[in-house]
RNA sequence: CGGGGCGUGGCGCAGCCUGGUAGCGCGCUUGCCUUGGGCGCAAGAGGUCCGCGGUUCGAAUCCGCGCGCCCCGACCA
């Protein structure tokens, strides 16, 4: 491709709206351009990323013997009244002139398991892995970071059918491989963490995430090899001390202190010797939760555990009619009435503050166990400074974005639309299934967050939309044009795609050009190097430049190329 | 959905407080010049000042109501 004929709208200056790294530097590069909050046109060099990005994720997912198929977006009603999700509120809805409700596909449980139930009938079909490239469509409260969170995006989605959990365990590890063969084929740092299912997922999930700074994630990681969304993730509190001895419950008081940092202040004790109790009412029901002073619950674990995301915070009445107290005295201490949990971080714990149910009073010497009963349960937030729960190490909290996730659905799917297949003793048995996401526009920018410097991208040689990019330094000197035409024509035989810059620009503009389009590598014809028949190669990571004989250009450029191919 | 910010040629912004000719830089067009890191000179083109309503002799500017976009939080099958 000759640069003077194709449309590479590349910015000098950063539209104002763009905040997140990759969101920046692909509008610069001329990549993408927004049409509305969360929904973006790939241009020319965008399009030829994502070109490459789905065909890599094309031949891994045929690897494993997945077959593509393409569906429609556009969905009735009645599929997913019938999974019961058409109540998502990220779905879009909308009637059709006849007053038929409709919707566009979120992701395709329900078209792939509609398939499934009425063209499989016997495990002897079993088992099959189907896929799809294809755009999905949510409406998300806050799209946001360019191409990170968009309202319209491409989707990788497969499903597989099993007849029992045996296979759906080879089903899913097949998943895990190739995506780990995704990910780095496309060259990604990435991290396969332990997730959490949401409400309505199956029972085991994990993600594939990058670590990059516009991250929406946090993953708490281990040298051991633990890794886990925050979501999820489990850790050690680092050991506390309580003072030695048995003492007796001691209320005193505590006029005016009603949250942790008063509390802290005013008893000169260390938040984690405080337990922190929070009211909420579940389904109509009262729950207290206890935690220490200086943790946070996960709202995740909670609706996880309690098995519901019907929840709130009490109203401040309502927690005065279960604690007999305002909130900031609130306790555990002859509690009735409610369900109490108590975070593990608590188990074994003595003689520590809690909130007497008297206003402006607190308890001293609390020990759970002997002076209030409670199930204990993991239901907080890891937080920086605990341990791996497996080694004992301290653990990472990094920023991710979530590039896939892969579910172990079961039957959740097939139980409620009727999908069976008659086993081997001739039973009609629920397909178990799975299903696999990949984000390609995800895969994109999670590139250009983690590959960047001030001047512009240098994208992995595997997804960028060319590989070189010829830059005949003027175009006016006829040498220079010849010898660079030359090369061009030399690298189309070679089968290198190549981007010429031929445009009649000065130099400058098409170095800064060059450097900001994600090309891996930049060849350089000039004035003076041609008359010593040299060129250079520059790598746009290492910002190394090398001078290379014109007849040996190719030799050495195929090379450099070689490697990640 | 709560909090904050912004909306003025393609892009980045000033003007708004204190109402009276719509401006600057970049980009774009043409000519000259220059040619290894966004060069210089000159001449041009390009604007429903987000929309609607109100106040006023007069509104980009003041008031009201909308809409859009960004950020933080909530949410995220």
């Amino acid at each position: 491709m000759r640069w003077s004929q194709v449309f590479i709208p590349t910015l000098r200056e950063v539209p104002a709206e763009a905040e997140a790294a990759s969101h920046r530097l692909l509008l610069r590069a001329g990549y993408i351009r927004q049409v509305s909050a969360g929904i973006f046109a790939s241009l020319f060099l965008a399009q030829r990323s994502f070109l490459k990005i789905t065909q890599i994720i094309r031949e891994e997912m045929n690897r494993i013997g997945a077959q593509e198929f393409y569906l429609p977006a556009l969905n009735p009603a009645e599929l997913w009244q019938e999974s019961g999700r058409w109540s998502a509120d990220v779905l879009f809805k909308f009637k059709d002139r006849g007053g038929h409700d409709l919707c566009l596909g979120m992701t395709h449980e329900e078209e792939m398991t509609n398939i499934a139930r009425s063209e499989l009938r016997s495990y002897k079909q079993l088992p099959q892995i189907w896929y799809q490239i294809q755009e999905k469509f949510r409406d998300e409260p806050r799209p946001k970071s360019g191409l990170l969170r968009l309202r319209q995006f491409m989707m990788k989605d497969s499903y597989s059918f099993d007849l029992d959990d045996a296979g759906l365990d080879l089903s899913y590890q097949k998943h895990v491989d190739a995506y780990h063969r995704i990910f780095t084929r496309c060259g990604l740092k990435y991290l396969h963490v332990e997730a959490y299912s949401g409400m309505m997922g199956g029972r085991v999930s994990s993600e594939f995430t990058a670590p990059a700074e516009s991250g929406e994630d946090w993953i708490a990681s281990c040298e051991c090899g633990y890794a886990a969304n925050l979501e999820k993730a489990e850790s050690k509190a680092p050991p506390v001390s309580d003072p030695p001895g048995d003492a007796p419950l001691e209320p005193f008081s505590t006029p005016g202190q009603k949250t942790i940092d008063d509390l802290v202040r005013f008893t000169r004790e260390g938040p984690e010797r405080l337990i922190k109790t929070l009211d909420y009412i579940v389904e109509s029901k009262p729950v207290v939760v206890l935690l220490r002073g200086d943790h946070s619950l996960s709202e995740t674990k909670f609706a996880s555990l309690l098995g519901t995301g019907t929840y709130r915070p009490a109203t401040p009445d309502e927690a005065f009619a279960l604690h007999g107290a305002h909130l900031g005295s609130l306790g555990p201490v002859g509690l009735k009435g409610a369900r109490l949990i108590a975070d593990r971080a608590l188990e074994g714990r003595k003689l520590m503050i809690a909130g007497a149910n008297r206003d402006d009073t607190h308890l001293r010497n609390v020990t759970p166990g002997r002076d209030f009963a409670a199930e204990y349960h993991d239901v907080r937030e890891v937080a920086a400074g605990d341990l791996c729960i497996r080694c004992g190490r301290p653990l990472r909290l990094t920023k991710a974005v979530e590039l896939g996730h892969v579910f172990k659905l079961g039957r959740r799917y097939s139980e409620t639309m009727h999908a069976t297949v008659l086993n081997a003793q001739g039973q009609e048995s629920p397909l178990v299934m799975g299903s696999y996401g990949i984000g390609v526009e995800r895969i994109l920018s999670a590139a250009a967050e983690q590959n960047h410097d001030a001047d512009g991208m240098f994208l992995p040689r595997a997804i960028a939309p060319f590989d070189v990019i010829l830059t005949a330094a003027n175009m006016d000197d006829a040498r220079v044009r010849d010898a660079a035409g030359e090369l061009y024509q030399q690298m189309l035989d070679a089968s290198i795609e190549v981007l010429f810059d031929d445009r009649s620009e000065r130099p400058g503009v098409k170095f800064k050009d060059a450097d900001l389009i994600g090309v891996p590598f930049r060849v350089t014809v000039g004035s003076k190097k041609i008359q010593q028949e040299t060129a250079e190669i520059f790598d746009r990571s290492t910002r190394q430049n090398q001078d290379v004989r014109l007849q040996e250009l190719l030799g050495v450029l195929g090379k450099k190329l070689a490697p990640s191919s």
